[in-house]
DNA sequence: GTGCCGGAGTTGACAGTGTCAACACGAGTG
DNA sequence: CACTCGTGTTGACACTGTCAACTCCGGCAC
């Protein structure tokens, strides 16, 4: 499948040319700047995507992929439910720090984006994999607290994608996200106290 | 003031048109639609901001004092810190739920918004009234722990702003925020075991 | 009152954009 | 071989933000 034809791939190379020009530049290419960078004419990308929304509705669906991806390697190396929520959150807000063009694309507001079957598949199965971490730590209503915990790193996210100036003085942006993450797992920790793990910590 | 030149105030009626059509259309019109709207040419605009993005600067800078009103309004109506600090965080949230594109433009991301001065200050101005909330609360880091807060409610209100289609079956999206807001209260209450509030609640 | 200055608005142009219709190539099948 | 059809190209359209050069007109000095 290699050089069937005339390019030999240009949707995945417009996709890979989107996904790091984004990194790179901070913004999605033109239409016109995306099929230059291919070496094609302005018109060729009209063969593989109706629009430049459809492009960009490809481009946030594999950015979804990337983060669910993400945050299960992450989990992955622990037991502990707890451990395995902590981890998994920190992930998700080191994606949008590590990339906070892919992150202001996914959560962007875009009607095309929020109305996509695809985009909305693989945002639907990112959040289910924060459900059932927060499941696994034996919430009751884990959909509801999940929410609550989404928000929170949600909005760290996309604070650190912004860049992330500290506002508090004397602090070390870094140090901040694990704040936020300790207010999540205490929370959980707070609602689910049938399951008290008998590793971390003394109380 | 009023009809000093041409127009009558371009500037203000630019800004005004600007606002009402983020909140109609959901996003800023073009320079050149902004222009039709206000009934003058093109480039009439260019005699009160230098640039688009000048423009988009003073508009995102008057969506965050109104924000700042808008949550000092809230919490005025209560003397009880954790209420005040609720009622804030509520406001807060309402404003992202009722002007989603305005608060899309304050947070996002885009250069020139994040280094200009005036936004600078007008945000600062508002997680400003959130950190003295936070601290009227006996919190020891205040500081440390609004940020927190401020996730929180930020996702919340970004998540809204987008739509708020409720991940949690069975849930109606109205009573979400409820919890996230309980979340943060009770944190803050967490952190703050000195202050204990007479009035709310057995416990 | 006359003359002028300068802020405010206009016109025409430029390169850039997303998109469309019409055309050209070239590999695959009959 | 001829035909088809997926892929890529060319030229054009209306639109955008921006600039330089122009016109307008209210308020000031004389």
């Amino acid at each position: 499948m290699a050089s069937n034809y005339h390019h030999g791939d240009l949707r995945e190379a417009l996709l890979d040319a989107a996904l790091n020009a984004l990194d790179e530049h901070g913004e999605l290419p033109s239409w016109r700047a995306l099929a230059r960078a291919c070496a094609v004419s302005q018109t060729a990308p009209y063969r593989h995507f109706v629009n430049f929304d459809a492009l960009q509705v490809a481009v946030a669906a594999a950015c979804f992929r990337r983060l669910t991806a993400a945050v299960r390697t992450a989990t992955a190396k622990f037991d502990d439910p707890f451990e395995r929520l902590a981890a998994g959150l920190t992930a998700y807000v080191r994606f949008g720090y590590r990339h906070p063009s892919w992150y202001e694309l996914m959560f962007g507001r875009k009607r095309v984006l929020l109305e996509n079957v695809e985009v909305q598949a693989a945002s639907a199965e990112a959040y289910g994999t924060l459900v059932n971490g927060v499941a696994a730590c034996g919430v009751v209503d884990s959909a509801a607290q999940a929410f609550s915990l989404w928000c929170a790193v949600h909005g760290l996210a996309d604070i650190a994608a912004s860049g992330l100036r500290s506002p508090v003085p004397g602090t070390r942006p870094a140090d901040l996200p694990a704040a936020v993450i300790e207010m999540c797992v205490a929370h959980i920790r707070a609602q689910a106290p049938l399951l008290r793990p008998g590793k971390k910590k003394g109380a």
